[in-house]
DNA sequence: TCTGGGGTCCTAGGACCC
DNA sequence: TCTGGGGTCCTAGGACCC
């Protein structure tokens, strides 16, 4: 039998912010998403004081300041350095891994008695706390889904070591019997409310069900999580090298936007980054989408969402190429009168460079792209050389993505260097 | 006043083909 | 006058995840 660990680290967002500030450790934390919308992350303290995820700011600011509650706007470049660190280290630690978001990895450990499994997660969990100062819960299982059933279990142990092995039958069915429908991954609000109003209220009971009523309601995904509940594996690990389906750069306006002007400065900005981020992946783009919509919240405006979709013959990731079909769709979707919220470029349809053969009617095809390709190279080296946007398409005018809000910004520890940590 | 961003996978339905 | 059945491919939208 295969087994699978999930190493999951604790609050991440709020565990990074207290390793270079020690005095955060045991208190009320949380991160906030961009524009310090919503609660994103939050230290167990914050939990504690009744601070949900994904509450909006404005609505706890209340229990902020009773509670004494830290609080930090999103830095997702110190993030995004700490998870490097945890995955590298993980990955000498396991035999393989699928990192499966910036805070979590599922680890093969194969080699090893069942017994040994428990005592190898324990020392995984030790080093990654010593070495990076990040907490972490891990869940051992023979799948994917088992995995996070002994994960979930494992977060609650505070008090304990954070290590929940579900190896054999006995522990798979008592854990099953705790756990709530709402808790299974891959069963969100809409289905654990259908199957409570089928009086389905533990995961042991969805388990014991009629595997063609799951079929017959719940697709083939349903299926896929009934027969892994059941020990099955049904989710291969996905140990990378694959590329990406798409590539998504999007933000809500810290105001309304309804001048078409503004919106444009706001999609070449986004078709910029988009187009940099594919870059950086050596990929191109086939298929882009654009979409504008008002604010969902607010309904006494107007509601309006739209998307459009165009596409290249041949595949591109050069700026222009990118930034001109997304105006291209913009304009086909803008309306007057409308207050935009939120706009955002999805890049689709995405191919390795050189993929695809030249365009054989266009003669000219070839050198037009090797002159572009030098182009976005020089665009690329001075941007990361001298920040980000130090250079950027004229109309853009210079907003790129800077316009977020972000009050609470804790320092770049761990990418500028006037930033470093001081140890007095 | 103030409600994130970036992904995945699946399905239904339309367009088109023979 | 009477107009089928079986495919494929694509897209939009839904549900879910972190």
């Amino acid at each position: 039998m295969q087994c699978l660990a999930l190493v999951d680290c604790n609050s991440f967002y709020a565990s990074c912010e207290s390793i270079f500030n020690p005095y955060l450790l045991n208190k009320p934390v949380v991160v906030l998403s961009n524009n310090d919308g919503c609660v994103v992350a939050r230290s167990s303290q914050a939990k504690k004081v009744g601070i949900k995820m994904g509450m909006p700011f404005f609505q706890i600011k209340e229990l902020v300041k009773k509670n004494k509650v830290h609080v930090y706007s999103s830095n997702y470049n110190l993030y995004g350095n700490i998870s490097a660190r945890v995955m590298s280290v993980l990955k000498e630690l396991s035999d393989d891994l699928e990192i499966y978001s910036i805070d979590e990895a599922f680890l093969v450990l194969n080699k090893f008695s069942a017994r040994s499994f428990y005592s190898r997660s324990l020392n995984i969990k030790n080093i990654i706390h010593k070495w990076i100062g990040v907490p972490v819960s891990i869940g051992i299982a023979p799948n994917k889904t088992l995995c996070k059933v002994a994960n979930f279990l494992a977060k609650k142990d505070e008090a304990g070591s954070q290590v929940v092995s579900l190896m054999n039958k006995k522990e798979i069915e008592l854990a099953l019997k705790i756990l709530d429908v709402q808790e299974i991954w891959g069963i969100g609000a809409r289905i654990s409310d259908f199957l409570k109003s089928n009086q389905l209220y533990t995961a042991d009971d969805l388990s014991k069900k009629d595997p063609r009523w799951i079929r017959q309601h719940l697709g083939v995904v349903g299926e896929r999580t009934y027969r892994e509940l059941k020990g099955e594996v049904c989710l291969n690990l996905n140990s990378g090298s694959s590329i990406r389906n798409q590539c998504i750069v999007s933000r809500s306006f810290e105001s309304y936007i309804t001048n078409k002007d503004d919106l444009e400065k706001r999609v070449v900005s986004y078709a910029t980054r988009a187009s940099e981020k594919i870059r950086s992946e050596k990929l191109q783009v086939k298929s882009i989408s654009v979409f504008i919509r008002s604010n969902k919240f607010n309904k006494n405006t107007k509601q309006y969402h739209c998307i459009k979709t165009l596409s290249f013959i041949n595949p591109t990731n050069h700026i222009f190429d990118i930034v001109n079909k997304s105006l291209e769709a913009l304009q086909s979707i803008f309306q007057e009168g409308i207050f935009y919220k939120k706009a955002g470029v999805i890049l689709s349809d995405l191919y390795l460079e050189n993929f695809y053969n030249n365009d054989l009617f266009d003669s000219e095809c070839k050198i037009r792209s090797q002159r572009l390709a030098r182009l976005n190279k020089t665009f690329d080296l001075i941007n990361s050389r001298y920040g980000g946007g130090s250079i950027s398409i004229a109309k853009e005018n210079y907003e790129r993505l800077h316009l977020t809000k972000r009050t609470n910004l804790s320092p770049a520890y761990t990418s500028n260097f006037d930033e470093l940590a001081i140890a007095n």
